[in-house]
DNA sequence: CTGCGAGTACGATAGACATCGTAGTACGGG
DNA sequence: CCCGTACTACGATGTCTATCGTACTCGCAG
C-alpha cells in the first residue's frame, strides 16, 4: 500500500490547492463503528482521560502540542492514536500541526450521558492531576 | 435457601470473633478507595461487562456457577476478583457458593449515572453476544 | 533550498492481562 | 467419614499495552 497512496497523496496535493487540510488522511471509525468497549478502554487510562478532559475543558480544537503529557512525544502520538481510533477523538491536520477534537455528537448519539457522566466522576475524584 | 440461617449467619457474625466463614473473608475496597479508572478499566471487557449486566438485570445475588460465561473456570474466578478488587461487585459467601451482588449504592455516590449510562449503552449496542 | 518544529513510523521492551489446566480447599449431604 | 460441588491458588503462556529512543516525513518560514 505504499508507494501508490503515497503517489495518489501527492497527485491530490498538486492538483487541488485546497486539500492542504485533509492530504494525509487519517482513519476514524463511522459512528456506527464506535464500541462501548473501546470507548471505555480509552478512557480507563490516566493520560487520555486528562486529554479528554482538556478538549472538553475547550471549545477550540487543540493541537496535540498544547498538551502537557508526562510521557514522551511517541507516547503522545501512541495515546492520541487510541482516543481517535476508539471513536473519542476526531483529529485533522492544519499544516504541520494536529488539531483535536471530542466526538461530543457521536458519542452522545451512541452512549447517552456517558461522556458527561465520566467526566463528572474525573473532576470528582481528581487524584489523577499531579500538578 | 432458609432465612433462619441467613439471620443466625448475620448474629454470628456480629458476635463471635474469628470463625472460619471469617477466614474466607474477601477483601473489598472501601468507597473511597474505588477509582475511576479501575471501574472503567473493569467494565471495559466483554466477559465482565455481560456478569455487571446480568448482575443488573436480576434483584438477587447470583452465586458464580450461574453465570454461562465462555471462558474456563479459573478465569471466571479471575473476572469475578477484578470486578471485586474494582469495586464494582461485593461478594460474599454462603455455604460452598459466593453470592456476587452490584455495588449500585457506591458507584452511584462515587459516579452519579455512570452504571446505568454503561448499562444503557450497553443494551443498545447489544452486539456483545459474538461467543 | 535549507532548516526547524510538529508529528509519525518503527523497533524494542517491561509489565499487565486474559487465558488455561491442574491441584487444592471449604462446605454440605449421604 | 467420604464424596461431590463450588470455588481458589498457582504456574505457564501468549497477547496486548504503555513506554521509550531514534530516525524519518511533512509543511512552513527564511
Amino acid at each position: 500500500m505504499t508507494e501508490q497512496s503515497v503517489q495518489e497523496e501527492q497527485a491530490r496535493r498538486s492538483a487541488a490547492p485546497e486539500t492542504r487540510a485533509d492530504a494525509r488522511r487519517l482513519p476514524h471509525p463511522t459512528r456506527l463503528e464506535i464500541r462501548l468497549e473501546g470507548v471505555l478502554q480509552a478512557l480507563a487510562d490516566p493520560v487520555r482521560l486528562q486529554v479528554v478532559r482538556e478538549l472538553a475543558a475547550d471549545t477550540e480544537e487543540l493541537p496535540c502540542s498544547f498538551f502537557d503529557l508526562p510521557v514522551s512525544k511517541s507516547t503522545t502520538t501512541y495515546h492520541f492514536r487510541v482516543l481517535r481510533e476508539s471513536g473519542v477523538i476526531r483529529q485533522t491536520y492544519q499544516g504541520t500541526a494536529k488539531l483535536n477534537a471530542l466526538r461530543e455528537e457521536d458519542l452522545e448519539a451512541l452512549f447517552p450521558g456517558l461522556l458527561g457522566c465520566v467526566l463528572a466522576a474525573d473532576k470528582r475524584q481528581g487524584g489523577t492531576d499531579d500538578a
